[in-house]
DNA sequence: TGGACGATCCCCT
DNA sequence: GGGGATCGTCCAT
């Protein structure tokens, strides 16, 4: 599969979001390929009052002015990540937030990530489910929402800004969604700007968060 | 320099 | 369905 081109970045934004459900986001992490497909995703663009960019640049969104095909993390509610892809050329602060992927590789990494499973060797805090092999299938909750899927695919403040062209993270082709696969909505969590239906997701999918 | 709040998640009821 | 955890960011004082 071919990584997605600098020019997929670059057009309008609610476009570039509603074509990345289901292109596959590698993110290489020790030597392994974690594998989600996305299923789920929100633009924001300029002149929105929900966007991080609407008062315009600062220090902690810097990276949403950059050319489209960048990593955009941001830290919120004291303890949680959220990734978006950067869309437009440069000195436009758009961006789509990644809000829910399908797992393909690399699920018991995302589990030991997610602190939803441990084995002998992993010395991490036991919380719900420390059963001795982690289960066959994936579970929704593993990556069904912004900062879950940050946590399972490791992205947090070292991510913020790298190039999806790179080798860290990137994108593939995926699979081909059809039209009439996809619905859209509201934006979860917004109140200003709610009208504008810019959350597009897979029907269906059970992945997709709520 | 202070304080209000957030593109969330998890647990409890 | 509701609230607590927890802290960086931004704007107002």
């Amino acid at each position: 599969m071919r990584k997605l081109p600098r020019s997929f970045y670059l057009r309008q934004t609610p476009l570039v979001a509603r074509d990345l459900l289901g292109k596959y986001l590698i993110r290489r992490y020790r030597d392994r390929n974690l594998i989600g497909k996305i299923v789920e995703v929100e633009a924001y663009c300029e002149g929105d009052p929900a966007s991080h960019s609407f008062r315009g640049k600062t220090k902690r969104n810097e990276v949403m002015f950059r050319k489209g095909g960048h990593l955009y993390v941001y830290f919120t509610y004291g303890m949680h990540f959220c990734a978006n892809v950067v869309t437009r050329k440069a000195g436009v602060g758009e961006a789509v937030l990644i809000r829910a992927v399908e797992p393909i590789e690399g699920v018991k990494v995302m589990m030991r990530n997610r602190k939803l499973w441990r084995n002998k060797s992993t010395a991490v805090r036991a919380r719900t489910n420390t059963s001795p092999r982690p289960p066959r299938a994936p579970a929704p909750d593993l990556t069904n929402g912004p900062a879950k899927f940050c946590e399972a695919f490791a992205i947090a403040r070292a991510q913020n800004g790298a190039d999806l062209l790179g080798d860290e993270i990137y994108v593939l082709e995926g699979e081909k969604i059809a039209a009439s696969r996809i619905d859209q909505s509201e934006r979860i969590g917004v109140t200003n700007g709610r009208q504008k239906k810019w959350r597009f997701f897979v029907k269906g999918n059970a992945w997709v968060s709520r």
